[in-house]
DNA sequence: AGCACGCCGACT
DNA sequence: GTCGGCGTGCTC
């Protein structure tokens, strides 16, 4: 088979017809092209190869011929852009179908795999097949809709089609019977410590003697990996051993993870709904009544219900005998915000980071049986097996935690809105502050836009200050961190008994060594990032790496004795809190503090009981805490997030502005909220101060206009990674010179070579390449194709489509 | 991705 | 010989 024949047999052939709203449709069949392109290109590579491979086949001719009876497309957890064919002897025949998993020997190893179609002709020579060994499902684990979706995904963010399978499969199915084989290695049988003396005292043998010595101590299998680590040897001793006839390598199977029980806990809640929220409701049960795809944009702020529309929608559905699935950000992902749904649907699946590959293949089984027909998790639960999907719901739809960091690098988002075109679902996209994607998408009547107006607990919104702080300095005339007013409050918020919260987003106590002289900062000599002054620990850090060294004397640049430490973290807030008010009771919490999920439910906890009067925090403060008797919230910069080296700096402060202002006057009590900055004109602090997202957005969505930045273009971003640099920049400018040459810059514009923000990561230098194309036309499928041919794995290169950072 | 295989230089 | 450190190419 190969090539088109068998696509066309096979599911692959159903190419499908789906993208963001754009021109990915015919994005999806220039990458699929890219692919079929690469797998004729390696047939012809396989001519060198000839040679070695016959070697083998002569071996192997005396075992029995296969008696295929079909032919199966496999495609396995490895970033090979093509699936392998393997042949099905009639045992298997009737079980082999797509979506169904295999256990097949790879280049020596067993592994699982899926099938992704089947034929009944091979163009593969027949002396090179395999057979498949196993089938190790009944039913396919994912259905044709789920299949084709990971194919999409596939093809979308330029990864294999077994890596797409891999992030949507739970990690026990990766491995058969939920376990993972490892090498071990043991003395053969009969071999004691009089067979050292073969080894002793020979310094060429000096490895070989410590691995069997270390061997026939330990009087058991030692796994390969740890002893090659810690014996810091490579293979080779150990290969000499087994040619030798003194040791055995062995495949045995891993462990199992132990299989822990989790907690429920139910917050009822029930309310009369608003005009907005009942029209939302409607509007959304009538398309799940017609079976038709509805993209939403449920656009409201804090507390204005979108999560009564949620339950209400998914209540309609369940009452049609559809599921629901719902995503909200990892860290939202809580008890309280579970409960909501737990109690009012009996049956529902929550997929959570802390659970174990046990706990999460229960639930995909429970859910894909349809036991469950309601999931509730972070990004991953998108892919949940949920029979006859009717809604699927992003709440706070522009966290960028919904983007993957690592392959596939999809966005869940994404990922959500193209599955409910798939199936036809209904897909409401929740946020008071959405993305400029979304809301262009709203605007432009791709989306439906919802719009909840009504806060619907008929609170005001909180009044927001902004304070300039070029005007805050104390007597010595120095910057200050906390301004006269926001001191103030402060003083007054703890002398009333209510509580404060102080947001900060940088960890530390003053995050940069200056030097005077020189005016070098002082930076990770691996990562090339400012290292920051932990005071606890008397050294710096680097945030990037987690290396720390001691606090240099002098400058490392310069020499001159004349380093001071600049700017502040949390730990600087809290300290000079305490000489504000020595007595108010102060919390601290970032990634400094928070070792453990435990850490950051006691902190919670003590200021939810009132044990607290001001909490300090960074980012993890900053989103879906509720707490009614905190009255004032200060941002003491809001600088930061504005100066970082990304086009959604401005996007992403608003979100930060607004999310921190949701903290306070929730309940009766009227709340302040204080943002410290210099930047006292810009759009994204005067607008969030105001409430007005509309103002914000029209302004920000003007700029990325003028700019050519999305929603007005696709970005694709390509990061090289090698401890060599003259490598990464060999191969990074040959990149661009290929893409340059083959696309048009009106078709893709090409930005780069040029380090990376971290350009210094761990030792390994970092380059990337920027590609900007226009909406339509197919400069972006053309890119991703030629990229795909670009394929070496001397620089690590990496595609990361529609960034979320520049990072 | 792994992982063999082959080549080279260093050491002894 | 032995060993480690590369680069190259393959895996149905």
């Amino acid at each position: 088979m190969g090539t088109g024949k068998s696509r066309s047999n096979g599911i692959g052939a159903a190419r499908p017809e789906m993208g963001l709203f754009g021109p990915e449709a015919a994005d999806v069949v220039a990458a699929s092209d890219a692919r079929r392109a690469h797998k004729g290109a390696n047939k012809g590579a396989h001519k060198g190869a000839q040679k070695g491979a016959q070697k083998k086949g002569q071996q192997k001719a005396k075992k029995p011929p296969i008696e295929a009876v079909l032919y199966a497309e496999v495609a396995l957890n490895r970033p090979m852009r093509r699936e392998y064919t393997y042949a099905v002897t009639a045992a298997f025949a009737d079980r082999v179908v797509p979506g169904v998993r295999v256990a097949v020997s790879f280049s020596g190893k067993r592994e699982v795999a899926v099938v992704t179609a089947t034929a009944t002709e091979t163009d593969v020579p027949k002396g090179r097949l395999k057979a498949v060994d196993d089938v190790l499902d009944d039913e396919p684990v994912l259905d044709e809709k789920l299949l084709e979706l990971t194919r999409w995904i596939a093809d979308y963010y330029a990864c294999a089609w077994g890596e797409a399978l891999s992030a949507v499969l739970p990690a026990a199915m990766k491995r058969e019977g939920g376990r993972k084989t490892v090498a071990v290695l043991y003395p053969a049988p009969g071999v004691d410590e009089s067979r050292l003396e073969e080894l002793e005292g020979k310094p060429s043998l000096e490895k070989q003697y410590r691995v069997l010595r270390t061997l026939l101590d330990a009087r058991g299998p030692v796994l390969r990996k740890d002893l090659t680590k810690k014996l810091n040897v490579t293979f080779g001793p150990v290969q000499s051993l087994v040619k030798r006839g003194l040791i055995v390598i062995d495949q045995v199977i891993a462990a199992p993870d132990d299989l822990l029980s989790g907690d429920r806990e139910a917050r009822p809640r029930h309310a009369a709904l608003t005009d907005d929220q009942a029209t939302a409701v409607t509007r959304l049960t009538e398309a799940i009544d017609a079976d038709e795809f509805c993209p939403a944009l449920l656009y409201g702020v804090t507390g204005s219900g979108k999560t009564e529309v949620y339950l209400r929608v998914i209540e309609e559905a369940l009452a049609r005998g559809k599921g629901a699935i719902v995503l909200v950000p990892e860290i939202a992902l809580t008890p309280q915000t579970v409960g909501w749904f737990l109690d009012r649907f009996g049956s529902v699946a929550v997929l959570h980071s802390g659970m174990t590959d046990l706990q999460r293949l229960d639930m995909w089984q429970r859910v894909r049986s349809g036991e469950a027909r309601v999931v509730v998790g972070a990004r991953s639960a998108i892919f949940a097996p949920v029979k006859n999907l009717g809604v699927i719901v992003v709440d706070e739809e522009h966290e960028p935690s919904y983007k993957q960091g690592s392959v596939p690098r999809y966005h869940a988002r994404d990922v959500a809105v193209v599955r409910a075109k798939n199936v036809g679902a209904v897909c409401v996209l929740g946020s008071a502050t959405p993305s400029l994607e979304s809301w262009r998408n709203a605007n432009q009547k791709r989306y439906v836009l919802l719009r909840l107006r009504a806060r619907a607990s008929g609170n005001p919104l909180p009044k927001v200050e902004i304070v300039d702080m070029r005007g805050e300095r104390d007597e010595r005339g120095k910057p200050r961190l906390f301004s006269r007013r926001l001191e103030t409050l402060l003083r007054e918020t703890i002398a009333r008994s209510e509580q404060s919260i102080l947001f900060i987003n940088r960890r530390g106590f003053a995050p940069i060594l200056w030097c005077q002289e020189c005016h070098e900062t002082l930076k990770c000599n691996e990562c090339d990032v400012a290292m920051t002054w932990h005071k606890r620990l008397e050294r710096m850090a680097c945030h990037s790496c987690c290396k720390e060294i001691p606090v240099p004397k002098a400058c490392p640049s310069c020499t001159a004795p004349a380093l001071r430490f600049l700017g502040a973290g949390s730990q600087r807030v809290e300290e000079i809190l305490r000489l504000i008010a020595p007595h108010a009771r102060v919390g601290r919490m970032d990634s400094d503090t928070m070792m453990r999920r435990e850490d950051y439910e006691e902190t919670l906890g003590q200021f939810g009981r009132g044990e607290l009067d001001v909490l300090v925090g960074t980012q993890m403060i900053a989103k879906g805490l509720d707490f009614p008797r905190v009255t004032l919230v200060g941002i003491v910069s809001a600088d930061a997030s504005l100066h970082q080296p990304d086009f959604r700096a401005s996007e992403r402060t608003y979100q930060l502005v607004s999310q921190v202002a949701g903290r306070a006057g929730r309940a009766d009590l009227p709340g302040h909220i204080v943002v410290q900055t210099t930047a006292t004109e810009e759009p994204s602090i005067v607008c969030a101060a105001a409430h007005d997202y509309d103002s914000f957005a029209l302004h920000e969505d003007a700029e990325r206009e003028r700019h050519g930045y999305p929603p007005y273009t696709r970005l694709l971003r390509v990061v090289w990674e090698d401890e060599d640099e003259k490598r990464v920049l060999e191969a990074s400018s040959h990149a661009a010179k290929i893409l340059r040459e083959e696309l048009g810059p009106h078709q893709v514009q090409v930005m780069g070579p040029a380090p990376a923000p971290m350009a210094l990561q761990r030792g390994r230098h970092r380059v990337h390449v920027m590609l900007k194309a226009p909406l339509s036309g197919q400069g972006m499928s053309r890119a991703r194709a030629i990229l795909s041919q670009l394929h070496t794995q001397r620089p690590r290169m990496a595609i990361d489509v529609d960034p979320a950072s520049m990072m």
